[in-house]
DNA sequence: GTCTTATATGCGTATATGCTCATATAGGCA
DNA sequence: TGCCTATATGAGCATATACGCATATAAGAC
């Protein structure tokens, strides 16, 4: 029987839904200047607005969509809510691509991984 | 002057937006199965299409995608061409969002890194 | 209870992206 | 030349996603 072929093909389709989705959470200009923002400590969303520049509509989603992916862990203290970086992967992805793009550009933009 | 303030401001942002571009590039599962299938090394474009069971429309797509972002290597012999894995970062990127997925998933795929 | 502040959400719109069909290009062979 | 194969591309459609406006929810002060 080819099962074995056959569910690992499926497992791995599950697999590359659900990696091409994490990469997806990181496509986001605005996403990524919430997760550098919050590189020194938990922030509420009004100094996430006010860091970032966005209006408190699109930096509350962006939190969602961020909270929902598990890369940030949700915290309420009365009026307020803190966001805080629980997957510390995230720094080393974004190590990561910034030295491959420091790379491939040829330095042309040599601040990328300030 | 705030310039420096400023400036290094405007350029954070075009580095977000070239960071997000690129994980961009790797958030479609199409384009994660195409690089998986050239783990082991240059492939043609019919040899992709066999492996990944894609369209040949849609897989010449993706490869362009992945070559443009400078991910591929365009290699051209005769009728066919060719590509491969010119940014082994690509490898790590995968590695880690594997390993952070398992870990929030619980292993309930833990076929994931595989 | 009212009023204010902080955050979230429903809805509509604009843009981007993936997919397919048909066709174009490019190279090899007779 | 004409024909076949391998790959790329233009056009159209369907879906997803980001954004802003207005409004809802939640919590504190009064």
């Amino acid at each position: 029987m080819p099962r074995n072929k056959k569910s690992l093909h499926v497992l791995s389709d599950e697999a590359m839904a659900l990696v091409a989705r994490r990469f997806g959470v990181l496509a986001e200009p605005m996403r990524l200047r919430l997760l550098h923002s919050m590189c020194d400590g938990e922030k509420s969303v009004g100094e996430l607005v006010k860091l970032t520049g966005g209006t408190q509509t699109n930096v509350s989603r962006h939190l969602q969509t961020l909270a929902h992916a598990h890369l940030l862990a949700r915290r309420k203290e009365g009026l307020q809510v803190f966001y805080t970086i629980s997957d510390p992967s995230i720094f080393r992805l974004c190590e990561l691509v910034c030295g491959s793009l420091e790379k491939s550009l040829g330095r042309q933009v040599q601040t990328l991984a300030r």
